[in-house]
DNA sequence: TTTATCTACGCAACCGGTTGCGTTAGCTTA
DNA sequence: TAAGCTAACGCAACCGGTTGCGTAGATAAA
């Protein structure tokens, strides 16, 4: 190793004060560039943006000049001239660090890289925010499109009856969902603005209706609360293939639980030590599942003919597991591109074609679900 | 089911379009409350902030109206004024769907969540901005700084002499790197600006001398290319805990690789197939180690005494993997808070009193790793 | 040569806040 | 009663671009 390890700083926090170089304040403005160029802002303004008007001779002397001096054109006085930001925002409660629900939520990576790349090419810079909880939540709202910080808002864990909606369209604020939620307004024509989501509901239907199917007739869903509207209409799907097949519905075998590994173990090790335990689980995520399977394995309990495991998201992972677990994949790339598509159509005001979007999510069958 | 399911669109575009609210441009500005208030626009501006030069009847005046009239300021003009944005940027690649690198990365999120907790308590918006590749590079950070769209921004996936960094002190952009770069440059004092980063050579070295004090002689090391820092420092530690060891090291146990669990899992099965396979794996990253250890149970080889796996990342998961890996955790969050309090400082033109931070990544060992 | 037309560019207002400084009303003091 | 002082607020410039309109000068047409 040499002498100055990584452990050991090289310099003093003092020494790099001296060092610490002015904040670059002073960044050439159109201004500067008429003074160069001996004419007005104004020429500068238009021979920038290719004005036809001025004349092609000057136009390039002035992009010259500009280009010379690494002008950039300042983001905030564009944006107060047009009323615009060019900006949208995510808001998230998987960025919350003490919910903790979220934490390396591998969703939003995914969502978040469909967005960036969609928002790139429609030139717009994405904002990445919070969301706070209780009293404050709407504040957040009204905070970043009151105050244009983004011209748009990306929703996301959208909840029954969220007050959310209300309040975006009593002041008209711009947004688009992740996820259905105003269904009962938008039929009675009360709620206008567009949503994108994964049809949970159909996913989990053919999630069960793959293990009934396999010969499962004792089915366990693990999983979620009664707040999310992608934890109920998961449980609704599973519920909808029990009745269509037409198997009771045993409330004790749906059960509600948190969203991390650990509470898909410790369920399962308490639903394998029933008198009867279900020969097969729905687990409402494939985190969750990964906990099921665990259990399993720690119970000396096979998985596959005897008990079955599906989860519920596609994650890379799943077909590494052992063994490879069946799931739902939701594809959440296209999610995300399909949201900054809708946002941009209202923000232009003209109304996307098809205002609500449902993407299947695709049962991938793998060892974890076996005939029973 | 309801007569119109999830799957049957409510309405067509064109009815929404005649419903689409027009986009609320009419927000109420200073000017407005002014005239409403009978007052000056700068005793409203100086209302508002609560300069004590403003009686405090005429104070809660023009509050009460600002209130009343859901005024928020808007943040362009105030920008402008102030010359920053109070927001600063993080570009990664991980956001890239094309490179597919970090499709899922489990990571960004983690850092998100501590970037955007901490920012928000400097009063700091989060703008998240894909990287872009060759030639293009430079043009991000141009646009996101010269153009004022944020303050400062965050530097991932580091590469030995980055030119980027050249750039950025050259126009006096301010940042910060997530990961040690400038070594070279720093020892010089010619580069100024803060870094965090875990200390990934003195992790590996960690893990490496780990296997060896379980007895194990012959240690691959799976996984990165020769692109980025962070790759090469944990190689670089693997190799250092050799050499301590005397051990000799072996270049056909040490094997490039790509990053996902497909990488594990082939290069592992090669692995297995040579005549006197390594005892023990240190895969580049827990994903990796993901696809080595399931590439062993395929091959009937037990992961344990007989066959170690260690990974790199400290994924919740890995605890439920079988068996559960042994990996050294990387305080994510906390790198996120820690790079935007030294941005944070950088702005604010006061130095860091420590500006090089290494946080110690933490070995946790688990039944992946058995004395041989 | 005079008038009409067009080209190329300048002037100034504007977006929505912020801020230095000036002004006025009201009160105190000599 | 006049001079002096302060509290309370207005005026206007400014941040850095954008844009409607006006105009000087060149050119073309009569």
């Amino acid at each position: 190793m040499a002498s100055a390890g990584p452990n050991e700083p090289r310099q003093s926090g003092e020494q790099l004060g001296q060092m610490l170089p002015e904040l670059n304040t002073a960044r050439p403005t159109i201004a500067e560039i008429a003074r160069r160029a001996g004419v007005n802002k104004s020429t500068v303004s238009r021979a920038l943006r290719d004005d036809p008007s001025i004349p092609q001779a000057t136009r390039q002397r002035i992009q010259d000049l500009a280009a010379q001096l690494n002008y950039v054109p300042n983001a905030s006085a564009r944006h107060l001239n047009h009323a615009r930001t060019d900006t949208i925002a995510l808001v998230s409660r998987a960025l919350n660090l003490d919910t903790g629900a979220g934490s390396a939520d591998p969703f939003l990576v995914e969502l978040l890289a469909g967005i960036a790349d969609e928002a790139a090419s429609h030139h717009f810079d994405v904002l990445l925010v919070r969301a706070e909880e209780g009293e404050r939540e709407l504040g957040v709202y009204q905070r970043i499109l009151g105050g244009r910080h983004a011209d748009g808002v990306i929703l996301t864990d959208l909840r029954p009856n969220d007050h959310r909606l209300a309040y975006l369209c009593r002041h008209r604020y711009p947004h688009v969902l992740f996820g259905r939620s105003a269904e009962d307004l938008a039929e009675a024509r009360l709620y206008p603005y567009p949503w994108a989501e994964v049809d949970n509901r159909s996913g989990a239907r053919i999630g069960t209706e793959h293990l009934i199917g396999l010969g499962h007739r004792r089915i366990a869903f693990i999983g979620g609360g009664d707040t999310y509207h992608w934890e109920r209409d998961r449980r609704a799907g599973y519920r909808e293939a029990l009745a269509q097949a037409n198997l009771p519905y045993d409330p004790r075998l749906c059960i509600p639980s948190g969203i991390s590994q650990k509470d898909g173990y410790l369920l399962t090790q308490q639903l394998l030590s029933w008198e009867e335990p279900p020969t097969a689980i729905f687990a409402i995520s494939d985190v969750l599942a990964v906990g099921v399977m665990r259990a399993a394995l720690d119970a000396g309990v096979q998985v596959g003919p005897a008990f079955s495991v599906i989860g519920f998201d596609g994650l890379g992972l799943g077909s590494y597991l052992t063994p490879p677990l069946t799931t739902l994949r939701q594809p959440i790339n296209e999610v995300g591109r399909i949201l900054v598509q809708l946002l941009c159509a209202v923000l232009r005001g003209t109304p996307p074609e098809e205002p609500h979007v449902f993407l299947q999510p695709e049962l991938i069958v793998r060892a974890s679900t076996r005939g029973y």
